[in-house]
RNA sequence: GCCGACUUGGCGCAAUUGGUAGCGCACCGCUCUUGUAAAGCGGGGGUUGUGGGUUCGAGUCCCAUAGUCGGCUCCA
């Protein structure tokens, strides 16, 4: 037989027929590999002019298969234990993966700790994954007693329908993993599953955990079925496992619901309701200075400044579409004024009114207040206001996800000439605004609408060049573009301003939309230059998205660590000893003078208590002075990481204080 | 909304198989105060989320309800 001409890593070798995986990649590390770009266990016998590269257990390829590889264990495991589960879809996710079960009982956290026990025997076993290729009708009747595998069988080569359960069936030839028990030679375990895997169990090795169970919706969808997700992580060796389990143990740590206790910013009192926040002091002065700002930056940028009431009655949510569209995410009406006589006949009609959870139709009515002119526009019409919505209680969160919150929210009235030109600035506006917040990295998401989905008004005409519109202004901003189809609100498309935070998560931050619907619904108006009455465009637009939210964002990105300009005390005065507490009072006045938030700890406790407590309080200067200090007019700074500058004379430390805050830098 | 877990003084946590609520921090008072993350002593504070039930007896068991957490679905 002819040899083989192949290459590998981008060597050419000669081979015999019959070569695998496993006769070319000596490395350990090596755990699968890429035949002509597609992934292909180690066992795979190649081919004449075969292009292969190796993949390595920590490249994303890697991960992703023991990942997977891992979840097939957990799958076993819990068939070990409970013969009667059946297997959902099992894929790897961002640092682990799931396996979904129908189970009659709900995994406890005891049954969780069993499992991981006998997947380390099975691991430990040292179990060959084999892949076998089957067909439909074969692989129907194996897996009889598999329900949601056939239904995935069923769904084969429709991707979109597959969802989910792609790491399953996949496009390709059905195929099933066996699983080998090296003593004995025998089959213990299979599933249906497009592969690759690990060659071995034992590569699994003691980098895996399960993390959790919850239940999770059968193909994603609210009228399926719920099985019984087991989320789990698994890594390349013990140490990253620990060093993964350290990064969830930091995020914890940067919770703003955690944070906000432990600074007294805010809270969420049962009295009140799920999803409502008061703001206490502390977290007060943050927002205040974080509005402060942005109001002071709108008026800049040629903003008028309007006001809108909490509630309304029905009719204004009906013209707009609300009521319509958007009834599932509003709070119930209120009834009001309603008269029935003694038969229970209505004397009077009564009114709904609602609380809004939009600002936007408040703006139209004042655009529509006066009749408007093409001199009038672009009208921006900028407003703090407070929405409502009813957040199904299951997703309510912090203040990232709550049921009444304030939008940064923002309408402009544009001409439809204008409309590229004013969405360039707003964008511009949006980023460079988000910049001071201490936000740098960025990328925009399109939101359009699906076809089909009733969830959108409007004409598809309208939508497409809307949608073309946005497009082209997002692609021209230079920032990644990110589709997200379907995403649209029900009105129009929209680009969102998705933010990473200091330990890389994205937020969504600031939306801008562009509107044809609205202007339409309210049939608003302007005089055009040649005296014709004219539609005009309406972009919506929220820069912090909701302020509770940006809140809790900037808290997370912090940490706590607030930048001088926003934390709630930016210094405090520390004298070594009572005596000094007259001559910090001096200093600190002077900060005062120059609107600095600055106090003297005078407190009975001793000094270096008072240093651990305003540590823990995170302020970014402490002062601190003693004899030394005093002789020489000066104070010592201490900052939050325990570094410290001793002998600054006052003034330069006033000076150094002004300018830290002015220019909104971190210390 | 669905599934599961949880709810004990302001905060973080304890209370063996149901036997009558403890600790630390914080708070208040007193004493003591000189250099970079916790001075000492004393004191007050909880009808164990709420409403029912089982029991001689419930923080512990059951039901309902509110809230929180983790997911699913949905979203700023």
């Amino acid at each position: 037989m002819s040899s083989l001409k192949v290459s590998v890593d981008g060597q050419d070798l000669t081979v015999e027929p019959g070569t695998s995986g496993f006769e070319l990649f000596a490395s350990k590390s090596i755990v699968a590999m890429r035949v002509n770009g597609e992934l292909r266990d180690l066992a795979h016998k190649i081919q004449a002019d075969d292009v292969i590269e190796g993949v390595e257990i920590e490249s994303e390829d890697g991960l992703n298969i023991l990942r997977h590889s891992t979840a097939h264990v957990l799958a076993q495991a819990v068939q070990s234990i409970n013969p009667q589960a059946k297997l959902g879809i099992g894929p790897p996710i961002k640092d682990g993966f799931y396996y979904d079960f129908d189970v009659a009982e709900p995994f406890t956290p005891e049954d969780l700790k069993a499992l991981e026990k006998a997947m380390e025997r099975i691991i430990r076993s040292g179990q060959r994954f084999v892949r076998r290729v089957t067909n439909d009708s074969a692989a129907s009747v194996e897996l009889s007693n598999e329900p949601y595998k056939i239904e995935l069988i069923g769904l084969k080569g429709n991707k979109d329908a597959v969802g989910d359960g792609a790491a399953e069936v996949g496009t390709g030839e059905l195929t099933i993993y066996d699983n080998f028990d090296p003593q004995t030679g025998e089959v213990v375990w299979s599933d249906l599953c497009r592969g690759p895997h690990l060659p071995n169990t034992r590569m699994i090795g003691n980098g895996f955990a399960l993390m959790r169970s919850a239940a999770a919706y059968w193909r994603g969808s609210e009228k399926n079925k719920q099985l019984q997700r087991v989320y789990g992580t698994a890594w390349p060796s013990k140490d990253q496992l620990r060093a993964h389990l350290e990064r969830l143990e930091e995020a914890a740590k940067r919770d703003h619901r955690r944070l906000g206790t432990e600074l007294d910013l805010f809270s969420f009192p049962e009295e009140v309701g799920s999803g409502l926040a008061v703001f206490h002091p502390r977290g007060g002065i943050i927002r205040k200075a974080m509005e402060d700002y942005s109001r002071q930056r709108h008026e800049e940028s040629g903003y008028d400044f309007v006001y809108s009431p909490h509630v309304t009655k029905s009719n204004l949510f009906e013209t707009s579409g609300h009521l319509e569209w958007y009834a599932e995410g509003m709070f119930p009406p209120l009834q009001l004024d309603e008269e029935v006589d003694e038969h229970g006949h209505v004397k009077k009609q009564g009114q709904d009114y609602y609380l809004k959870p939009m600002n936007c139709p408040f703006h139209i009515l004042i655009f529509k207040s006066q009749g408007r002119s093409y001199r009038d526009l672009p009208l921006r019409m900028f407003e703090f206001g407070t929405v409502y919505r009813y957040e199904k209680s299951g997703v309510v969160h912090g203040l990232t996800r709550a049921r009444g919150f304030t939008q940064d929210d923002a309408h402009l009235f544009v001409t439809q000439e204008d409309i590229e030109t004013e969405l360039r600035s707003v964008l511009e506006f949006v980023l460079g605004l988000l910049r001071d917040y201490g936000l740098e990295d960025f990328y925009l998401e399109l939101s359009t609408k699906e076809d089909g989905n009733p969830k959108f008004v409007g004409d598809d005409a309208i939508w497409k060049s809307a949608t073309a519109t946005l497009e082209k202004v997002a692609t021209e901003s230079g920032l990644t573009l990110v589709p997200d189809p379907g995403g649209a609100a029900f009105y129009g498309p929209k680009i969102s301003v998705q933010a990473k935070d200091a330990i890389g998560r994205t937020w969504q931050m600031s939306t801008i939309q562009l509107d044809f619907n609205l202007p339409e619904r309210f049939d608003l108006e302007y005089t055009a230059s040649d005296g014709t009455r004219k539609r005009p465009v309406m972009i919506h637009r929220a820069l912090f998205g909701s302020i509770e939210r940006f809140f809790g964002v900037l808290t997370e990105h912090y940490a706590g660590i607030f930048p001088p300009w926003l934390a709630p005390v930016q210094v405090v005065g520390i004298p070594v000893a009572d005596e000094f507490n007259d001559y910090l009072y001096e200093v600190i006045a002077e900060l005062k003078k120059h609107g600095v938030r600055a106090q003297v700890d005078v407190s009975d406790d001793r000094f270096p208590k008072k240093i651990r407590n305003h540590t823990k309080d995170k302020v970014p200067f402490m002062l601190i002075a003693g004899g030394e200090d005093r002789d020489a007019n000066a104070v010592s700074f201490r900052f939050r990481d325990g570094s410290q500058e001793n002998g600054v004379p006052v003034a330069s430390a006033v000076d150094r204080i002004l300018e830290a805050i002015k220019s909104k830098v971190q210390v």
